[in-house]
DNA sequence: GTCCATGCAAAGATTTTGCAAGCGT
DNA sequence: ACGCTTGCAAAATCTTTGCATGGAC
């Protein structure tokens, strides 16, 4: 692959406001990893603040790049330490957006409440969603396969109104990447 | 990573039977292939086979170990961009069972019935569930997002009912992998 | 002070690509 | 015969690791 686009025309920006986890209470990461006696160094402390402002999801890289505007001592390798420090502590989760770009993983602060990810194929836009539907589900099926559910995760991909409005639009995401 | 296990101590397959894909009908995913006009060469009726016959979800990897075994001459490149191609085409789903194992992706063809997979986060088993619950919620989302869904990938992870009276068992998968 | 985290550099793993030859229709 | 596919080899991505130093508690 060869990003034939660095501005992207996916914008993975939440319709729910400017922080992807407003529904989330700010400082949670932080209050989370001192709670749990995590040590809490410098990087991290960085990385937490970027996880939670984020604009929307985002990969290593771009963690990378947002961490390194507070703090340029931060490396690649902290981040995916981190990443997987925070993921293996359930604060945060890990998702590939149906790999509707390429194979990258998404990370992104796990709130108290569980949504999925619906995605529009052709612009990338991402909505969450929460709903008692969900809920009820994921009970029939620890009911059902007797199972005590520690992770979910619903990635739901389509056409979105303005799209199916559009017919074979310019800017579509290379289509042998829509997966 | 370095495997430690080749072996597995993850079993992958399946509750429902022999093949992952027992209730979808057998050369299902070789008459979409002719029904598309996509040229049917050798090495992809060799995959396409494998495919149909899998025991249980495969990555590259695996795929390719199979399909050498029917045809030698199949490489690596063209179990990618076959995989590519299929996805691409609807007829198989790309997965990374919530990256239990590492970052690698597996297929699966694509069969008429949408399910659910639940792993578990130890013994590494997956069985899949299917639901008017999850048909019910798709249909919630696309009517309240005014989206039309062509994707949807559901995964479940928590503890089984053996692994859950069974404490602490050796063969666990690495801690670190856990996501 | 002790132990964990970080940075560096290098290795590993996975996936993609350019190009010439081969094969399906 | 034409045009898509394949194989090869190499590159591009993405992620992990060993080891010495630095930092949190």
């Amino acid at each position: 692959m060869s990003e034939s686009q660095t501005e992207a025309p996916f914008s993975y920006r939440s319709s729910v406001g400017e922080r992807i986890n407003e529904h989330e209470p700010a400082g949670h990461l932080q209050r989370q990893i001192k709670a749990r006696g995590i040590r809490l160094t410098r990087q991290r402390m960085v990385l937490v603040e970027v996880l939670e402002n984020a604009p929307r999801h985002m990969d290593a890289e771009e963690i990378l790049e947002l961490a390194q505007k507070i703090d340029p001592n931060i490396t690649r390798v902290t981040v995916y330490r981190t990443m997987d420090l925070l993921k293996n502590h359930g604060l945060i989760d890990e998702l590939d957006l149906l790999h509707l770009r390429g194979h990258r993983h998404y990370y992104e602060s796990h709130g108290p409440r569980d949504h999925i990810h619906v995605a529009c194929v052709r612009c990338g836009k991402v909505r969450e969603f929460e709903s008692q539907l969900y809920e009820d589900l994921k009970a029939q099926i620890a009911d059902d396969l007797d199972i005590e559910i520690t992770v979910t995760r619903t990635e739901v991909g389509g056409l979105c109104k303005d799209c199916r409005n559009q017919p074979a639009v310019t800017p579509a995401p290379d289509p042998s990447r829509i997966g």
